[in-house]
DNA sequence: AAAGCTGACAACCGCCGTTGA
DNA sequence: ATCAACGGCGGTTGTCAGCTT
């Protein structure tokens, strides 16, 4: 093991004639005027060494190490290795499942800030939790799947919004893609997902498209809905495309989009876009002062490769349903019992078209029209009462996700429990399914149930509170034998609806998204307002 | 049994902020 | 004010073990 290197240690010498410069296998090192320092896996002896040294003088001043004991280390090899292996109260072992809830929920609230993370993992490693996270992001990327339960993903929003002032909209450099690639800020989809909807409401007054719109990735994982929908408007979608996933049904229609771009949408250049989510203030300052485009139109779409994987992989059917891991299990029947909503003022009708119906995005905003009004006399609740029976029925999806058997999970940490899935399903009557369970539907089966997603196992929805119910509408159940779990809540919705202006809907003060106007949207990315 | 794949782990590298001379 | 050393942090890479094909 260890990386044999021939690069030179930036800190530390080590006298060629140490005792302990050439001791065991030497796995190279750097060598500087006949100083060698040792690279490679620590034996106990250099460990014992540099526990000695700790006791005797404590951490830090490493690189008095190697100047003290003669050990053939840097001061940075001594501290890493102090730090990672040989400092005491270091808990070893797997992560137990609270651990990893854990992780996933820091992480959506700090994004690769290990050491940050760390420090609320008692005898945790920032190295240890960082090569968890890395292999799960694998894991869930071979699976296609969001790294983060949405609604998890928008209760973290938070804190890394409250650090920034500026949209969280990045432009489209690899800084971008690196961070929702390589470091593992690969968004939850259903929040983009969601603010993609929301980015096509030019139609919609008090939405400036100036803001928090960016235009984005280039990467190859990160699709832009517009770069298919405007950019190569009526082009027929190709197998491996991103949203061709919503292929079937008007749906995917996309020449809707076409109607509703604003010019400013025309005008860029949008190969992609993207929001990088969550928001690492620190990369933001970095995008954001390496030119991105503050006013190019459209929040980001991260329909991951995943979707090329959905793509290839059979589409649900209207009553999909799985067995095995992941299993999407719809039943219907029981999904009014858990929707106990307020009548809407003007009901929507289960599967009424858009007055476009011409497309996803119109239906959206004409729904979400239409829930603007309704709020107006019904404001303080939230529901998918919109996802009628037959809509139920008809595409199975709120089914799935509200199924009696579902096990939902509002993180006790959220104050409000909503998720964006939910907000999604509830802006999304007309669609059938909302983006969120299409993905999930898809990918569900690539990956073993995810137990970080469990909590204790046992439903903790709150059925007084609508937002909860829509909340758990994200569900997916384990393996065989293992707990269900729903995602957490969504605090953040809640923060954003309290945030969120007032054009359209009703109240901002009721549970997150449901007092969400589209108008109110683009708040989403002001955070820097949220409290 | 061998090859390939994947996960887990360990360690190094480079960047950056802090601190003190 | 400047600069160098130090330490922390995040990213990356290498190795090994277990599993699958």
């Amino acid at each position: 093991m260890g990386r044999s290197s021939t690069a030179e240690s930036d800190d530390g010498v080590l006298s060629a004639d140490s005792p302990l410069s050439n001791d065991g296998d030497n796995f190279g090192g750097s060598s500087n005027g006949g100083v060698v320092l040792k690279k490679g896996p620590w034996t106990s002896a250099e460990d014992s060494i540099l526990v000695e040294y700790v006791k005797k003088h404590g951490e830090g001043n490493w690189n008095a190490v190697q100047k003290h004991t003669g050990l053939a280390r840097c001061g940075k090899s001594c501290r890493l290795r102090w730090a990672n292996h040989l400092r005491p109260n270091l808990k070893k072992g797997a992560f137990t499942s609270e651990e990893e809830r854990l992780i996933i929920e820091l992480h959506a609230k700090m994004g690769n800030k290990w050491a940050r993370m760390a420090a609320h993992l008692p005898g945790r490693t920032d190295n240890e939790i960082k090569n968890y996270w890395n292999t799960r992001i694998k894991r869930r990327q071979r699976a296609g799947l969001p790294l983060y339960p949405p609604d998890l993903c928008l209760q973290s929003l938070p804190e890394n919004q409250q650090q920034l002032s500026s949209p969280r909209i990045y432009g489209g450099d690899k800084s971008c893609h690196d961070i929702l690639q390589s470091n593992g800020y690969r968004a939850p989809d259903i929040m983009f997902d969601s603010f993609n909807i929301l980015a096509y409401t030019p139609e919609i007054p008090g939405i400036p498209t100036s803001i928090s719109m960016g235009n984005g990735f280039a990467s190859p994982q990160s699709y832009s809905f517009v770069h298919q929908t405007m950019g190569m408007p009526e082009r027929a979608q190709e197998p491996d495309e991103p949203m061709s996933d919503y292929g079937s049904g008007a749906v995917n229609e996309a020449p809707a989009f076409n109607r509703t771009r604003t010019d400013s949408c025309v005008n860029k250049s949008f190969q992609s876009f993207g929001l990088c989510f969550p928001y690492d203030p620190d990369h933001t300052k970095k995008l954001l002062s390496s030119g991105v485009n503050q006013e190019t139109s459209f929040m980001s779409f991260s329909a991951s490769e995943h979707f090329a994987d959905a793509q290839k992989s059979e589409l649900p059917s209207l009553q999909y349903q799985e067995t095995g891991l992941g299993v999407w299990d719809p039943q219907p029947e029981s999904f009014d019992s858990l929707v106990q909503s307020p009548p809407l003022s003007g009901p929507l009708p289960s599967h009424c078209p858009s007055p476009g119906s011409s497309g996803l995005l119109e239906d959206l905003i004409y729904e979400a029209k239409s829930l603007g009004k309704s709020e107006n006399q019904s404001s303080g609740w939230a529901t998918s009462s919109n996802v009628s029976h037959g809509e139920i029925k008809a595409d199975g999806s709120a089914l799935r996700t509200c199924s009696p058997e579902f096990k939902g999970y509002i993180d006790p940490n959220s104050p409000s429990g909503n998720s964006m899935g939910s907000f999604f399903n509830r802006y999304t009557p007309t669609i059938g399914r909302s983006l969120e369970n299409d993905m999930t539907m898809h990918h569900v089966k690539s990956e073993a149930f995810d137990p970080s997603w469990i909590v204790d196992g046992e439903s903790k929805v709150d059925y007084s509170r609508p937002d909860a119910i829509l909340g758990s509408c994200w569900v997916k159940q384990g393996s065989p034998g293992s707990k269900q779990k729903g995602p957490t809540a969504d605090s953040t919705a809640a923060r954003l609806g309290d945030n969120l202006g007032t054009n359209t809907s009703a109240s901002a003060s009721t549970w997150g998204f449901s007092s969400c106007s589209w108008n109110n949207m683009p708040a989403v990315c002001q955070m820097s307002d949220i409290p």
